[in-house]
RNA sequence: GCCGCCAUCGUCUAGUGGUAGGACAAGAGGUUUUCAUCCUCUAAACAGGGGUUCAAUUCCCCUUGGCGGUACCA
């Protein structure tokens, strides 16, 4: 039976993006799915773009959605004998050849096929070269790069979400395998990588769709069997090019910044592109794996709606009991604020659990439990047609009865029926409940009165009251 | 330019040879004040043209559109 391994392979050159994390999802569900491995290898054989610190960030980021890897993590770098190994065994076998083209001559070719309606491919001039030459340019230290042979024909493979898909090898290029210092090129290392690590399955994004030859043709080179392939499709921006970072953010600690909780991400990101079948929407890791399969993953390129990302962040949100939101909750407070009792801080994280999208919202929404002063325009104290007077009447009322209540007392649950039936005196609840709300928050949307002042204490809504007061003198 | 992939509400998508269901977002209403939550309802899609067929959103072809590739980047 077959082992069932896959690998997420990023190059480290920035943050985990979100559209690289969605790779490593599909690959991790479709091997935990399968009993199989998931391992991870880091390509970094680009040293004009890597990027020190990506390596950590990548690490930080899957740990922190609870995607696991088994085994040592390879890195690509650490392995140039092993390619230049396979590129010289390809040249002696007539695969892939010397080329000393300079990068003038290279575009000069690619106008001239471009210009005729051709392909863009190199022209095969160093193939040419007689064995003296080559090793007199070799000797002179020219640089130079390994190529690989494109045969004739059209090379097929069968793609686990697209079927059948077929190429021309006309239309490709005598790919670079090993570039001129030293390291090896993409194509090169992925294939020779994937077939030492025994990667079953190569889950990657739909860009990699038409190398997807090349690797084919270097598999059969090698006499070694190619993995199956499953192109995903590409997370896209809402304007439908490539997510990016003009687009906001994108990198996955950025997303743990603003507040999303890492099974939101999960679960947003495991629907961008796939779905059980039915209706269920909300899906643990676990449960994700029980019920992943590839072949329902869909072809067309998913736009990233980051709406859905706050509803569902919002749903994972509401799951949460008080000690384990606040906890998150924390961070979010500015740092004078963890000057207050930690009770104060949990039921204000209480009050507006169900109207968090993230966690970063808790600033925004409970700033005025904080400020000694609330700034806000008296006309918003009047409910719908108030005038002064009415008003006037109002938060004296409230004033008084707050005054009378003592501050041990000082509950929800206490204040509620006096100032009901004060509202029912007056015939619209609206007439109590918005001018007190206000002139507690300061705010047109709050919470409602009575759970703020029960949090605010009884000092404080006596006063907020009397400012309200003292405003609309 | 050349090659490849793709195409259902604004978005994520379900679905079948006999005309489309869910979710987000939007709108309306309810839940004894606002916001949020929750509930109910409404509006919203098979890109176009040819075939095949009694019948096509579904199968085939073309067009169009989108995306990707076309690097000594991955």
């Amino acid at each position: 039976m077959l082992t069932i391994k896959t690998r997420f392979a990023p190059s480290p050159t920035g943050d985990l993006h979100i559209g690289g994390l969605r790779t490593a999802l599909y690959n991790y569900l479709f091997a935990k799915k399968n009993n199989g491995k998931f391992v991870l290898r880091i390509e970094d054989t680009d040293r004009a773009r890597f990027k020190k610190g990506s390596v950590e960030t990548i690490l930080t980021g899957l740990k922190w959605v609870g995607i696991k890897t088994d085994g040592k993590i390879i890195y690509q770098s650490l392995r140039t004998d092993i390619y230049k190994k396979y590129a010289e065994q390809l040249i002696v076998k007539n695969k892939a050849y010397y080329c000393f083209c300079s990068a003038e001559i290279l575009n000069k070719i690619r106008e001239e096929q471009i210009k005729n309606g051709n392909p863009a491919k190199y022209d095969r001039r160093c193939l040419k070269l007689s064995k003296k030459e080559i090793e007199e340019k070799i000797k002179n230290n020219d640089p130079y790069v390994v190529r690989l042979i494109i045969p004739d024909g059209k090379t097929k493979f069968k793609d686990l979400i697209r079927e059948e898909v077929e190429f021309n090898n006309r239309e490709i290029d005598d790919q670079v395998l090993l570039k001129s210092d030293g390291y090896p090129t993409y194509h090169l290392a992925n294939v020779v990588d994937d077939h030492k690590m025994k990667i079953s399955h190569v889950i990657r994004a739909e860009e990699w769709l038409s190398s997807t030859p090349k690797h084919i043709i270097l598999y059969e080179y090698f006499g070694w069997k190619p993995p199956k392939f499953a192109h995903i499709p590409m997370v896209l921006a809402s304007d439908k090019s490539k997510l990016s970072k003009r687009h906001g953010a994108t990198g996955v600690l950025e997303f743990k910044k603003q507040g999303y909780l890492p099974e939101a991400i999960i679960n947003f990101l495991a629907f961008l592109g796939w779905n059980p079948g039915d209706s269920r929407e909300i899906f643990s890791m676990q449960e994700l794996i029980k019920e992943f399969s590839i072949e329902k993953v869909q072809k067309g390129g998913a736009i990233f709606n980051i709406e859905k990302l706050n509803w569902i962040n919002g749903q994972y949100i509401r799951k949460l009991n008080i000690d384990k939101l606040t906890k998150l909750c924390i961070s979010y407070f500015e740092k004078k604020k963890s000057l207050h009792s930690s009770l104060f801080i949990k039921q204000i994280v209480a009050l507006e659990q169900n109207r968090l999208k993230k966690l970063s919202d808790i600033a925004e929404f409970s700033d005025f439990f904080f400020k000694n002063k609330l700034e806000y325009d008296k006309d918003l104290l009047k409910w719908k047609n108030m005038n002064n007077e009415e008003l006037k009447n109002i938060l004296e009322k409230i004033s008084d009865i707050f005054s009378e209540i003592p501050e041990n007392d000082f509950t929800k649950e206490k204040l509620e029926p006096i100032l009901k039936s004060e509202a029912v005196k007056i015939g619209d609840n609206g007439k109590v409940f918005w001018p007190l709300r206000v002139a507690l928050s300061g705010k047109k949307a709050s919470p409602g009165p009575m759970e703020i002042a029960e949090i605010l204490g009884k000092e404080k809504s006596v006063e907020r009251v009397k400012s309200a007061l003292e405003k609309i003198k």
